[in-house]
DNA sequence: AAAACATGCAACCGCGTTTCA
DNA sequence: TTGAAACGCGGTTGCATGTTT
């Protein structure tokens, strides 16, 4: 019989997402919270399926995503998480508070894969490379020992200290995806985006958080490269902002309205009391207590 | 200036896992 | 307990942009 599609396929919408749907889809995630992604094409009109609406929210349109830029502590963290893990993203992001796993997993592909196949030491300091191999099998079988015990003593208590710099100025992307987004939703008539210059589908980049400055579609002001900022923005940026220092811990704040539980945090704009749940870092359960990857860390002198 | 090639990244696809009736 | 539906993940692709010739 065979596993039927996720979705139609027929009437629905392939390719880059235009402003217009990622309003759709965040209005709508606000009134309900994420999830039961099934739903979201036929609820909110949207000619998506369901899992290209719940990929562009993780992925993009989430609250406390940062965006390109990765720092030379993120390299580090990825090449030592992916030597010690293997491909498996969606751990690796987890211990990099703000990057999707789609993120790191083309970082890695374009960028710090390449550099390691030409034996490229990053910037000097000790990188995986370095260690001579012996030791680094061993040291990674015993790493790998000690993950797999952590593991099984699963982790409950692996709050991410915050372990990536937090000097970000670059978080910009997200913030601004999810504040322009709600500017123009919150207003009566929301500025209908001019999709030739924005993107109307033919630059799918205009979509993606850097580039889209949203200014492209939006009304000036909120653009994000100039460091200007709307009141809105400023707010949503710094709210959004939270796990700069905090790492989201203290976000754990009970909103009684919200239905989705999970371990995961909210997010409540000051202007409208919308919920949003922080599915930035959903818990992996496969994930080593970061103390380790710390103190391994550590040792390598990475910190 | 234009064509060819390289690069980066958003998005899709298929499959494994989890959840739930 | 079981099977279907939903979800999540990793691999891959397609295309826009950047760079080189």
């Amino acid at each position: 019989m065979g596993r039927p599609p996720c979705c139609d396929k027929i009437g629905v919408k392939k390719g880059p997402w235009t402003p217009e749907e990622d309003i759709m889809l965040v209005s709508y995630i606000q009134e309900h919270g994420p999830g039961n992604w099934r739903s979201v094409p036929t609820n909110t009109g949207l000619l998506r399926c369901s899992k290209s609406c719940r990929l562009r929210w993780t992925n993009y349109l989430r609250p406390g995503i940062k965006r390109g830029n990765f720092t030379q502590q993120e390299e580090k963290m990825i090449i030592h998480l992916q030597a010690l893990l293997g491909n498996r993203w969606a751990a690796i992001a987890s211990y990099l508070p703000q990057r999707t796993d789609n993120d790191v997993k083309n970082y890695w592909n374009t960028h710090l894969r390449k550099k390691l196949q030409k034996g490229q030491n990053l910037d000097g300091v000790s990188s995986v490379q370095s260690v001579p191999k012996g030791q680094w099998e061993k040291r990674l079988q015993t790493d790998i020992r000690m993950a797999k015990q952590a593991l099984s003593e699963a982790l409950s208590l692996d709050k991410p200290s915050c372990s990536t710099d937090s000097n970000e100025s670059t978080y910009t992307s997200n913030a601004e995806n999810i504040s322009w987004l709600l500017e123009s939703w919150m207003k009566p008539t929301p500025k209908p985006v001019t999709a030739s210059g924005g993107c109307g589908g033919a630059d799918h980049r205009t979509n993606s958080a850097e580039t889209v400055t949203h200014g492209s579609f939006t009304n000036g002001g909120t653009s994000s490269s100039d460091g200007e900022t709307t009141p809105l923005r400023q707010g949503l940026d710094s709210f959004f902002s939270f796990n700069n220092s905090s790492c989201h811990s203290s976000d754990n704040v009970s909103h009684g309205s919200v239905s989705v539980e999970e371990q995961n945090a909210s997010f409540m704009t000051p202007e409208n009391g919308v919920v949003f749940h922080d599915e930035t870092k959903p818990n992996s359960g496969d994930r080593v207590p970061l103390t380790l990857i710390e103190k391994w860390l550590l040792d390598d002198g990475l910190f």
